[in-house]
DNA sequence: ATCTTTTAATTAAACATTTTAAGGACGCTC
DNA sequence: GAGCGTCCTTAAAATGTTTAATTAAAAGAT
């Protein structure tokens, strides 16, 4: 490995201060056109590379932004990380990202490794469980915070998401619309916000269409293909025999879809489905699923240029962002045909 | 926010050096147990963070490690993120991570940013068209380089991937026995070393059957599920009847069977479908995907191991490490049927 | 010519840590 | 009580930038 270039390399070899070196780089009005391009000239045929954190141990802005969702395989947060990526890049910041598997404890090492290396901001989808404390950690090390997807009881941090409850009651309505009347809600959890605001949307359909609700017809689990898959059989063997199935997301719906053609059904005429989110797999599903839009991308591109308006210095409203989700109606639901 | 702590405030407020504070916080040897038991109690009562950026100026030494694939999102990488992920976390590394979805321009970007940020090492999957000088900036900058997933010419660094010639190979063999003759090849690119192997395998595999080589029996297409899906009409159009398809991934092959369905026929006993990598998907697809494991997971492994121990000094053998590709049976196979 | 203003470049301190060489205190031995 | 080794701690230098304050030089105004 050749010898370290510093900025005083370039500076030795020019016969000039480090000083106007460091502003040459960055293009300041204070050091003179002609000397600025000898400058970068020389820098660049020497393989000069900044240090970063020499800079920033200086400057104290890193440059760096941390992103913490709960998987970033799945799709549904890959969207959001997107939209994350393209306005971050734009803006010249580098992103670090983590899963926190909703764990707790991963979650505030991350935080805090983000902390040591001088994070400018984090954005994330807080971990089920998640004390307000630890989100007071970043703000207290002047790290400000953004959450997405799911808001957080007892923080008012900027928050943006879908409107969870409107959109489920979309789809519930959707299937009430086509006549069914025992519809099943598949997947998910109660224990984020996002779990509750789905479960009362499809509860408030139901009480507003004079359906009883029957607490059998909630079948919680992963919020996965194979959780959808497995649900199947469950979904199938319900004594009320439902005729249509409101699920958790695109990867539930797709999973159950799988799961009940797999039973000799057919998803889609023999049971309506759908799903949530309205991921690329939702249109080339078969059959075709019909699901809410969620605005993922919005979501994610929102929250990126809060956290760069804040880090800018212009001071966002705090409290909850709602995206207005839409219906995407496709061949995974039809007019209601009895089981027998 | 509250005043910045640093080693000198924990120091001061203890009535010692800031070498003892900084010593002792390391569990070195040096500083009396006592001591140390008062400094890191004082620490954690401070609420202090340990700056890596003033620590890795000094030691230059960052504990980040770069990753950069062509699509977190895809869960082919998805999966050696995964494994890398877990290893590092071992380590106590910091992962960066980035997309360069196949832009020579990103991938350069991404390295430059790394090496500012003092990154210890890097592993990636090349983007195509990558000139090797473009590793070297790594590498000559004292970053040391592992590849995954893809080789690159004219670059002899250690690189983990699956042995995609042998693996396209089990499922063109598995085909042929079961009686297919008109079987084509559907996605990928030919701009890649994995593009070009997988072609060699299907290819190598033909001819020993002695089976004609049909160029037009090759569709080349994105490597996504969408691909897949697209290429079903250009497949089912084609004048030689195909019986059977071989595809670049379990994405493009559930893209097809779905495409396939959708055209009314059955994939799986109309028509016969090879997946590739073995992705979670594959076993709850409709029907269940016959496949080829390809040990992403092993990959990715054994990549971070790599550098990791490259980075403790001892020095991996260069060159192509292949992982043996198994064959995985299911559903969307079986004994030839002749379309009409 | 001299004074003022503008422009260009420099000096030196600051950022928070690690590490090496050196120092001090203490107890032990002869 | 001098000498010596051990154990602990310290002072100071080093890491590569940025930036406020300053100086030097050039240009403009009178």
């Amino acid at each position: 490995m050749a010898q370290k270039i510093k900025l005083s390399t370039i500076a030795e070899t020019l016969g000039i201060s480090t000083a106007t070196v460091s502003l040459a780089l960055r293009d300041s009005p204070l050091v003179a056109g002609a000397t600025r391009d000898k400058i970068k000239e020389q820098a660049r045929a020497l393989g000069y590379i900044y240090n970063r954190r020499a800079a920033s141990l200086r400057t104290s802005r890193s440059g760096i932004i941390g992103v913490v969702v709960h998987d970033i395989m799945n799709p549904f947060y890959g969207e959001i990380l997107k939209a994350i990526e393209s306005e971050l890049d734009r803006s010249r910041h580098t992103f670090i990202l983590s899963n926190h598997y909703d764990s707790v404890e991963k979650q505030r090492t991350f935080i805090e490794t983000l902390l040591q290396l001088g994070g400018d901001g984090v954005i994330m989808s807080p971990a089920i469980g998640t004390p307000p404390e630890d989100m007071q950690l970043a703000e207290d090390n002047g790290m400000p915070a953004i959450l997405v997807a799911r808001s957080l009881d007892g923080s008012d941090l900027p928050t943006y998401r879908g409107d969870d409850s409107y959109g489920i009651s979309l789809a519930t309505n959707h299937l009430i619309g086509l006549g069914h009347r025992s519809i099943a809600m598949i997947g998910g959890t109660d224990q984020t916000s996002t779990g509750r605001d789905r479960y009362q949307g499809y509860v408030n359909a139901l009480r507003k269409a004079e359906i009883e609700v029957d607490p059998g017809l909630r079948i919680p689990g992963p919020r996965s293909m194979q959780g959808g898959f497995e649900a199947a059989v469950h979904f199938l063997s319900l004594p009320q025999k439902p005729t249509a199935a409101v699920c958790w997301n695109d990867l539930v719906a797709i999973g159950l879809m799988n799961g009940i053609a797999r039973a000799g059904l057919v998803p889609g005429s023999d049971i309506s489905v759908t799903g949530y989110d309205d991921l690329e797999e939702a249109s080339i599903s078969m059959p075709a699923l019909t699901t809410v839009w969620n605005g993922q991308a919005e979501v994610g591109r929102l929250a990126a240029r809060a956290l760069l308006d804040r880090l800018a210095g212009s001071h966002e409203p705090d409290g909850i962002h709602l995206i207005k989700p839409e219906m995407r109606i496709r061949q995974s639901t039809s007019p209601i045909r009895p089981r027998s």
